[in-house]
DNA sequence: TCAAGAAATAAGAATTATTCTAAACTGCGG
DNA sequence: CCGCAGTTTAGAATAATTCTTATTTCTTGA
């Protein structure tokens, strides 16, 4: 008898309203447990397999999809064709390197934008985004 | 004995250094001579046939890079698997109303943003944009 | 005005990321 | 331990975009 307290990740999920399946537990702690990440699905599935963790390129679109709808992820476009999912939910902002395709936080704390028009009636903010996108520095 | 003048679209595509073919000109005068437009590549080429111009899609994706790529258009990256190409190269923003798929510019005036860091070393801005999501208001 | 070479276009195949489908599996309440 | 709703899976399907190759069209210079 040894009353195994649940991990973390399943009272995340848990508290989630997911149920906490295997593939979603095993995806869960390779995105929670290593905070600000940007990752594709391409990637994440990548790592699920090098982890040795059997789960279907399918199985990891579902299960980043609904962790976006959970609130765990963010889902970040900054280029055509490829979405990013951000394990940081909290208000940030990104730095976009056109170069390596790879994305920075800018910590959202202290950024403050000022003259922005109120939106068009019937409409309302659901999240304001800013892409600060960089190129290789020439001089 | 006629020596017509060269249309407007045609002097923008030779300043650009593009070779003004007939369809290049045609996407031209579709895209500049109506400003303020956010436009994807099936959405341009189903007017230019319903203005019975004869273009390819892929001569359609040819030309918003290359207008792009002169300056002429922006592309606008805000739902995975879309570009828009916005007819405004000034310095603006977006509305993006996720409902109806729909961008609308935010003019650039009298925008201020404090508090960025600088970019990291080795890289330069390129270009900085500011997205605004919005959803049915909610009430 | 014409010919030749360079550049551009078109049609369809190919690619990439993502979503869908239908069947097999599994967590969980009873 | 049963059963079923919710999940997962493999593979097919889709959507946007890019690539390939042959053909066509600009431009230049004789």
């Amino acid at each position: 008898m040894k009353p195994e307290a649940p991990p973390k990740a399943v009272l995340r999920l848990r508290e989630a309203g997911l149920r906490p399946t295997r593939q979603r537990v095993a995806l869960a702690r390779l995105l929670l447990e290593n905070g600000g990440r940007h990752i594709t699905a391409e990637q994440l599935h990548g790592e699920a397999r090098a982890a040795a963790i059997r789960v279907s390129l399918a199985t990891v679109y579902n299960t980043l999809h609904q962790f976006t709808g959970a609130g765990l992820l963010r889902e970040v476009v900054v280029e055509p064709g490829r979405s990013y999912f951000d394990t940081n939910t909290t208000e940030h902002h990104h730095f976009f390197d056109e170069a390596k395709s790879e994305l920075l936080d800018i910590g959202g704390d202290g950024i403050v934008i000022s003259g922005l028009p109120r939106p068009p009636s019937g409409t309302e903010v659901r999240r304001l985004e800013i892409i600060v996108r960089l190129g290789p520095d020439r001089h």
